[in-house]
DNA sequence: ACAATATTGGCACCGAGTGCCGAATGGAAG
DNA sequence: CTTCCATTCGGCACTCGGTGCCAATATTGT
């Protein structure tokens, strides 16, 4: 007896029509070592579509945009941050908490620093991602404004919430750039300060 | 005896050749009006030049770029606030007179506060100008950076004078989005009430 | 009138991004 | 194996932002 269509779970739906004859990832490969060759402006998405045996039309089904290529799995990495966020102990102060998840989600391993560096090298450098991270960010201060908001006893549309979002996401950008100038300085380590720094107003000290 | 052209003074050059057929100024009025009416996205540079009696080449010598017209005169307003800087007893603390001279930045004649507000709600709604602002937003950095780095004894590069470039603008734009969002609210308390949180480090009280 | 100079705007071109649609692919059911 | 259906692919044509080039035009000084 056959196994029927409707028999399968749901979370496990049947593969039907023709295979992508690509990944994210693959074109993601293939599209960074153009960047490092030609420069970011300089590679065409035509470029990127050849290189990888693939139609330009096609290459817009994988990414929304030309800047999308260079975000990886962003999205899905929030996920992972919301749920850090929801393992604090309640009683630690909002900036403590912050300071470590914020400092956690930015931990790599070894192999993989310096591709995360060449990442933000692109990120942070390049004018028009520079511009279009702008909307990438906007999610990851929505999940830092949303724990804000709930260990200020606030709604996430407050005042104070959104700030700590924004304030936050930019002492992140400071430290990264900071990290970018400064070659075998551990990422970590900077983070954690300037974080450090933002939970006590900048005030200064001896 | 006819005044010659070496006696000029070097502030107030002859004029010579064609003269613009239109400014800055004009263009942005033509143009608000059609984003006001058929939205950002929807009217085209050849809208904005043919509605201002010009070539949609000239329109890209008053203007880098569509999304550029929304700024206005924002770099010159930067020297101002460079200046206020300088007035700041040397005494006042940083975040303290950081957030006087912000706030002070901020303020515009009454007549004017509609006008901005429909700039504001462009740059920080719309998709592609709330991605652009995060080029037009460096300078305003470099300021906030310059002096805080000045009044914290270090480099410019230095990763709290960053930070606190970056953290300042963030708690603004946090700031301008409640205004945006709470017509009738005065935005010099909101970004009062909002750089005094960042100044203590986001502490709950009670 | 003439020379020098600055702005204008048309034209052609490039690259990103989109709607449309037929072709290709592969699993499922008969 | 054949048919049916779902899904992806990729070419084509189009829109729009932006740029390089260059002749035409306007304005002032000599």
């Amino acid at each position: 007896m056959a196994a029927k269509l409707s028999d399968r779970p749901e979370n496990l739906p049947v593969r039907r029509g023709r295979r992508p004859s690509t990944t994210r990832h693959d074109l993601e490969r293939v599209a960074f070592e153009l960047f490092e060759r030609d420069g970011f402006e300089a590679t065409t998405v035509d470029d990127i579509a050849k290189a990888a045996g693939i139609g330009r039309r096609t290459f817009f089904r994988y990414f929304e945009s030309k800047n999308d290529v260079v975000w990886g799995s962003f999205i899905e990495q929030l996920d992972h941050m919301r749920e850090q966020f929801a393992c604090r102990p309640a009683d630690q102060p909002l900036m403590a908490a912050l300071r470590e998840v914020v400092v956690e989600f930015n931990r790599f391993d070894p192999a993989e620093v310096p591709w995360h560096r060449r990442r933000m090298e692109l990120i942070l450098r390049v004018p028009a991602l520079q511009a279009h991270s702008t909307l990438r960010y906007a999610d990851w201060r929505a999940v830092v404004a949303e724990f804000a908001a709930t260990r200020l006893g606030v709604d996430v549309d407050d005042l104070v919430a959104q700030a700590v979002g924004y304030a936050t996401l930019g002492v992140c950008l400071a430290a990264y750039e900071h990290w970018l100038a400064h070659p075998g300085v551990d990422l970590s380590g900077i983070l954690d300060a300037a974080l450090g720094e933002l939970a006590v107003g900048f005030v200064a000290r001896r």
